[in-house]
DNA sequence: CATAAAAACGAGTATATACGCGTATTTTAT
DNA sequence: ATAAAATACGCGTATATACTCGTTTTTATG
């Protein structure tokens, strides 16, 4: 990862994505959680118990990745997915484990996030987090 | 794939950024291409005769990375992969499928490419590619 | 109430991405 | 000229992501 600056937006956003990526993975190393990890956690936690459709629609994921994401939550005992009173679904439960893992990871993620701000500067965040909401927009429209 | 806004850049980069892939992928459908596969190819078209490495860097992709993304073009015989005069290396060359693949997809992409820029505003899309630019450099700093 | 429609999920398949380890080949240094 | 270092790769493993299809369960409707 080092060269970038295609002159297609998606191409420069997914390699930017990717970099990006690996700077809060890094960061969040010593909770033994990735970013999407802790995402995963954090919505959990809000939400909880919550069935795995209501959980994908609130985090923007498809329902079948975030299944699979919570199977490897599960096997690391993170998380505990139990049959609903609805026996179609499963609900999720975040571990005494996971709540472990997350506050854990809370302060290392601030920093990584602070890091980020500091180095582009606050308006220029609310400015990037304004332009990829009026890209999704862009593209969910007409 | 709807909801958006956390908090957190990563988090919100990632999925911009796979809702655009989305967008692009829609858009070359006709031409069997996926936007990083049309990207693999204009590179390739661009630097061939070049090995695996030499691509990679360019693309900013990780080396084995590109090289699994290689074989399914190879598979579809888009490319071809031979050996070079340095036996180490395998050299990338598009396959005249390739290339008509490529032509048929170029406008495609450069109608995805417009409406999304026509979608945001041209100011707005190189403010967006400062702020990708600058994201990166202020992660690799430090 | 019975049947049709809808909802929730898993499995299969496919792609993209990266890291670590091992191997072959080429270069370089002694 | 030989040994050491560097380079180019592949494979194994792991994660993230989504689509299609099929199954189970719930809900709605006639």
């Amino acid at each position: 990862m080092e060269k970038a600056a295609s002159h297609c937006i998606c191409i420069n956003l997914r390699h930017t994505s990717q970099t990006i990526t690996q700077f809060y993975d890094a960061a969040l190393e010593p909770s033994g959680l990735k970013i999407t990890q802790f995402s995963v956690l954090k919505a959990a936690r809000y939400l909880e118990p919550v069935s795995i459709s209501d959980l994908a629609d609130y985090l923007g994921l498809d329902r079948t990745t975030l299944g699979r994401n919570l199977r490897i939550l599960e096997r690391d005992k993170l998380v505990a997915l139990e049959a609903g009173r609805d026996h179609r679904e499963r609900v999720v439960r975040v571990s005494e484990q996971g709540q472990v893992a997350y506050r854990m990871a809370y302060p290392l993620w601030k920093q990584a996030q602070n890091k980020l701000t500091q180095g582009l500067g606050k308006e220029q965040v609310q400015i990037l987090d304004t332009l990829l909401s009026n890209l999704e927009t862009a593209v969910h429209s007409r």
